[in-house]
RNA sequence: CGGGGUGUAGCGCAGUCUGGUAGCGCACUUGCUUCGGGAGCAAGGGGUCGGAGGUUCAAAUCCUCUCACCCCGACCA
């Protein structure tokens, strides 16, 4: 009987070890989250570095890596919350296939057009099949088969899994990744007006997830982008290091990409004096606006840029205002090409007669030159000459050279008018963490994915997509909360809530004091980590510090002789609390939080 | 894909030029001391030096090929 009581307690011990008791508490001493000193040489942007240091991810491959158990939890507690708002906004959730048959993506077109991010893969027969880096094609398949009536309109379906993009150059660690967890949704409706329905609610379900992720971020107007389209927004995170730049208006709620944002058009003025007669200075060697700029001493907001380009094969100028950026995706759309890239060596010195660098429009002949709207006023400026090592001086639009036409060409930035009042725009960095669009019938029609409505015609199903880069959202939030000594979780994101941290593993009353507060947490629901390692107390604060929960509690001999232990919240002043009073205490402090 | 760089212990690196017993710091194991901000001492374990081929009595080191990873650019639902 004593013997069998032993084999029970040991039991139980190695349940309680293993963490298996129930609830989300965990011993530091059992959990697997090997932390590092040093920052990873490869690791550039916080977010990457201190996922890595506190033992949240390791890489596998380029773009490719592990979610070791800390990382595993704030997926999970992200994937919970868009779930509820998804299942809140009508939504179902299913899981598709990753791999995916050539057939589907051949029926939509998009087999030739995705091109090699696609990662394409054959099977033992040799049938084609690709990884899913999103599932337009698989859901309309299932959508076509079963659903026939204008009766089971509106349907929203999404889906929590890993996508694969052959991403050229994946970096930042998991917020460029080419495997990476994403919440794919896509709605299917009867119509145009239903579709705006579906895709209004899950735009405010978006804002509803952020919001509770605990995130500065901003929906903004965005390009459709190759999946197509026509309205579209993101959601970014707002951190400096994001990869995206967006514009928003000071004034009104405008706010945009600024792939996206629209510039307008200027006032022409009129009766401007003409500047001196143009002039030819050498500039030899001298070909980015960078360098002709210093080498004349003149800033780059006097400088025209012509950009040679290539728009399904046809040769275009582009002119831009020195300090500018072209922005590619206007100049497609406004060109009606399918592919845009800028003209090498030889097409530059066919069409200019002149090596890269020297292009300019005055005296450019067979090609259609296109002006951004930023140079309608333009006058005494710097451009190329056609000949090598030579800039032309005193430029004036309108007298030495006349565009084709005007046009948006450019990127936003920092300072432009509002194209929609009469503000000014001003500029952010953000981390794109959700998309929605508004699809139409583009994959309905190609697929042949048609209802009947009530008078028994039929139609194709109207079409919303709506992403969110699930695991994106684990590193924005690092981005964008975080100091010198580590991740400060949100507390809707927090792998633990509270860190116990027994400052003297030797001392029986501290170890004691850490467990009793331990156990108290736990019983109350809240997720607790107790740091039970033999270390010193430095290296569990540099540890606690690190891995970011909201809380800290540090049980240490000294305060427990008053009888209190201190409480610090990440990013806050330190409160020596009695250590009776510590579990209400810390409920309260988190429902603040 | 173009340019540049790096592969040596889990992490960070030296050693390569000039061939001759594979090292250092951190981490890990054991013991003693220490215990409120990444401790000290002592003793240990851990490597097909990215891979293949070649030169040589002898290759981490020299030669050829190859792979992976990183950075810049191009590209990018």
């Amino acid at each position: 009987m004593a013997a069998s009581s032993v084999v029970v307690a040991q039991a139980a011990l190695r349940y309680t070890a293993l963490g298996l008791q129930g609830g989300c508490s965990m011993r530091m001493t059992r959990l697997h989250a090997p932390t590092l000193k040093e920052i990873p040489k490869d690791a550039e942007v916080p977010s990457h570095q201190l996922l890595m240091r506190a033992g949240f991810i390791r890489k596998l491959s380029a773009g490719i890596y592990d979610y070791l158990p800390l990382a595993q939890r704030v997926l999970k507690k992200i994937s919970d919350i868009v779930r509820e708002e998804m299942d809140a906004a009508g939504a179902q959730e299913v899981l598709l296939p990753m791999v995916q048959p050539a057939e589907i993506w051949q029926s939509s077109g998009r087999w030739q057009k995705y091109g090699p991010e696609l990662l394409r893969l054959k099977d033992r027969k040799g049938n084609e099949f690709c990884l899913g880096p999103t599932h337009e094609e698989v859901i309309v398949d299932m959508v076509k088969r079963d659903v026939r009536s204008w009766r089971a309109l509106p349907l929203n379906l999404y889906q929590i899994q890993a996508k694969f993009r052959d991403e050229i150059r994946p970096r930042f660690g998991i917020m460029r990744g080419r495997e990476f967890l994403m919440k794919d949704a896509y709605s299917f409706d009867a119509d145009e007006a239903g579709a705006n329905a579906s895709y209004d609610a899950m735009f405010a379900a978006y804002n509803r997830i952020f919001a509770r992720c605990g995130l500065a971020f901003r929906p903004v107007e965005a390009d459709t982008g190759a999946i197509g389209g026509s309205r579209s927004h993101e959601f970014q995170v707002l951190a400096e290091t994001g990869e995206d730049a967006i514009v928003s208006c000071d004034t009104c709620g405008f706010a945009a990409n600024v792939e996206q944002a629209e510039l307008l058009k200027g006032e022409a003025l009129e009766g401007e004096p003409a500047s001196a007669p143009v002039e030819a200075v050498a500039t030899p060697e001298q070909r980015t606006i960078e360098e002709v700029s210093g080498f004349l001493g003149r800033p780059a907001t006097g400088f025209i840029k012509t950009l040679i380009v290539i728009a399904d094969d046809k040769p275009y100028a582009l002119l831009l205002r020195g300090d500018h950026e072209l922005n590619e995706i206007k100049a497609k759309k406004l060109l009606g090409a399918e592919a845009l890239m800028m003209a090498d060596e030889a097409q530059v010195k066919a069409v200019t007669g002149a090596p890269v660098g020297f292009a300019g429009p005055v005296g450019l002949e067979g090609v259609e030159i296109i002006a951004d709207y930023a140079l309608i006023n333009a006058r005494g400026c710097v451009t190329g000459a056609n000949l090598a090592d030579t800039h032309l001086i005193n430029v004036d639009l309108g007298r030495d050279f006349e565009p084709r036409r005007f046009a948006d060409l450019r990127m936003a930035v920092a300072g432009d008018p509002c194209p929609r009042c009469e503000g000014k725009l001003e500029g952010f960095r953000g981390v794109e963490v959700g998309h929605v669009f508004f699809l139409g019938t583009r994959y309905t029609e190609a697929m042949g994915c048609t209802f009947l409505d009530e008078r028994g015609r039929e139609q194709p199903m109207v079409m919303g997509c709506y992403g969110i880069g699930v695991s994106r959202v684990m590193a924005a939030a690092v981005e964008q909360h975080h100091d010198e000594h580590g991740i400060c979780w949100p507390r809707a994101l927090a792998p633990f809530e509270v860190a116990v941290l027994p400052l003297q593993s030797n001392k029986a009353d501290v170890v004691e004091a850490a467990e009793g507060l331990y156990a108290a947490l736990k019983a109350a629901g809240i997720d607790a980590l107790l740091d039970d390692r033999d270390e010193r107390a430095g290296s569990k604060f540099k540890d606690a510090e690190l891995i970011g929960a909201p809380l800290r509690v540090a049980v240490g001999g000294r305060g427990l002789k008053e009888g209190v232990v201190e409480v610090k919240p990440r990013r806050g002043d330190k409160v020596d609390v009695p250590l009776d009073e510590v579990v209400a205490y810390i409920q309260a402090q988190l429902a603040a939080l």
